[in-house]
DNA sequence: TTGTAAGCGTTATCAC
DNA sequence: GTGATAACGCTTACAA
């Protein structure tokens, strides 16, 4: 009763951290009778080691339920180099795949995979990206979603200065490539020919009076507005500015400016929507004017959400493989695949029945 | 010309691993002229510093371009211990939304959070684990997504006494708590509840044949079937076993069912379906046959995800809370709250075209 | 093939 | 308030 116990139980010293585990590699190499540096070749397998220690080795980590300590690795250098996904949000459900994609390539090559989500805050994303760093992430995707306005591109090379300090990269999904800025990576997949072919569609269809829907300062407006301008082109038509809408990925703030378009003086045969969801928008206004599509007005969206075979009836869309999108943005992070062929991946005009009324 | 270089440069010595950064808390504290541990004060905030040398360190930092090395803080354990989502898919969107709650709840706390993706596989499950122990993870959430069987109690068991030997715990989101196996810790919402309310709904505009799609062994298909019993029970009606359907959670394979059902000899005049996916197929069925919803048919979906309004009529379905429920898990999960007060989260009825037509 | 020893970048203990 | 110092768990260059 006299005696104080310990607070804590040391191992092998009276300084210092706690340990962080009950075994570790120190004590499977002595219990099997070897150096830590012999048990260590056996966990990495790279280098050669008879095949009776190996089992020996092996059966000790066994027997003492030895697991590996990861952090320690990864601090030597050895070690397990996260991947990283920042974005905005998860919501548009092509996030989601984009995430998943990116999740499936690095867990095939053993790396952690971390979400962030700055949910449209700088501070936050600023903060996410120091924290990244401190973390030692091996790279980070990068993709604007919810329509936020899309970072600055001094922000980005700040931030691909910062990863490069680290010895991580940036890389940006669905935006063009940087001719002021190659050391940001991006993957990015057919977005202008994806709008374009969807207004040949239209056009091919007879429609003349042709909007656009969601105008703004983001990349990927940018790129689908240059595709409807080009499937305008394409058609020998010039754009009237007053179809032009400015919007942001939001089905409320779509069905408002839309609402006003339909009621417009002149209003259009057909809106080519920059995303799925602002397509959700133009429906809502059409029935609000019981217009009835596509006989009224036809209507075109991009990503082909779930939200495009839900609505009535079905949303002509462009597809585009955001899975694979994501697989091949981890690929190029992690420097499985050669970064110089950065490829445009395909996009596909899916046609339903907002644009056909057969 | 003759002098060979040596292929690395090393900076304090000839052995071991290479250096992870170019400027270390050393490096800080050399130029700041204090020595390393009083610099890592400065940087922990904890221990007491005099003003002036927190300011030298600080701008000796400043100036060097220093970044803290997370992962050497969390080897020594005062670390960064993650926290990781471990489920099937991200595709029905509260799966998105349960990650943005736990998500947010992580980031707030300083937790990196981790996501990882079974696809289903039993296999890959197990390697998740394996290796999220590996890494030293704080805590895993778990949920059981896409209507794949759920894991096992034994394999649930197995699971947490794996993280508990790194000290790390497992939360189950969407489950009831296991009375065999209190060290498993649950979060939930009130399925139950919102089933049976859905039901109440449904009896008082006079239904009485209502079927309940969706019966499988997973437990939260059983949750949501024993809301249906009650709700049954309430209006002291009996369960026809002709009207419960066994059915995943997939829209291809609801469609298939449901049209056994509403072309069956005596139909009913309502459904009950376990998710929102699922009524989406239900949709589908009744727009196949032409049956008009909801004066043939009423339907009730559970989620309310973006597919209820998109659908037309709106889906009347159940809406969980599921981003403060990913918020609660992951507070849960990192003790940030009373582990002893788990009470359900609310759930709510959403009524909507697909039940009413006034 | 195996052992020795140095080192990764940080924190905690003890003594001053 | 500050500095030595040992320790966390692991890997790797070098020597044997």
């Amino acid at each position: 009763m006299s005696q104080p116990e310990p607070p804590v139980i040391r191992r092998r010293g009276s300084r210092g951290p706690l340990p962080t585990s009950d075994v570790n590699l120190r004590d499977v190499a002595a219990h099997a009778g070897v150096s830590p540096a012999t048990a260590s070749r056996v966990f990495s397998g790279n280098a050669s080691v008879s095949e009776s220690t190996r089992l020996k080795v092996l059966a000790s980590a066994q027997e003492l339920g030895y697991v590996m300590n990861n952090l320690a690795q990864a601090m030597v250098g050895a070690g397990h180099r996260s991947l990283a996904l920042v974005t905005s949000s998860l919501e548009p459900s092509w996030v989601s795949d984009l995430a998943t994609g990116a999740q499936d390539t690095a867990a095939k090559n053993a790396h952690p995979f971390l979400l962030a989500l700055t949910h449209g805050d700088a501070k936050r994303e600023q903060q996410i990206f120091a924290s990244l760093i401190e973390q030692r992430v091996a790279a980070v995707l990068m993709t604007d979603s919810a329509g936020a306005e899309g970072p600055s591109e001094e922000k980005l090379a700040t931030y691909a200065s910062a990863l490069a300090s680290v010895g991580a990269v940036l890389v940006m999904c669905g935006y063009q490539f940087f001719p002021t800025m190659p050391q940001i990576l991006t993957v990015n997949c057919d977005q202008v020919g994806g709008v374009r072919q969807a207004v040949q569609h239209l056009t091919s269809k007879g429609h003349r009076r042709i909007a656009f829907l969601g105008w703004n300062r983001t990349t990927t407006a940018g790129q689908r507005f240059l595709g409807y301008s080009l499937g305008m082109r394409d058609a020998g038509m010039a754009i009237d500015p007053a179809l032009v809408i400015e919007c942001t990925d939001d089905a409320v703030e779509a069905h408002l400016k839309s609402a006003l378009l339909l009621k417009s003086t002149s209003p259009p045969t057909a809106i080519v929507c920059f995303t799925d969801n602002t397509a959700r928008g133009v429906y809502r206004a059409a029935r609000d004017f019981a217009i009835i599509v596509p006989l009224q007005i036809a209507i075109v969206g991009f990503d082909d959400s779930p939200t495009a075979t839900d609505l009535t009836p079905g949303l002509t869309t462009v597809s585009a493989p955001y899975v694979d999108l994501g697989a091949r943005a981890a690929s190029v992070a992690l420097r499985l695949v050669d970064e110089n062929q950065n490829p445009e991946l395909p996009t596909e005009l899916i046609i339903r029945g907002s644009t056909t009324s057969e």
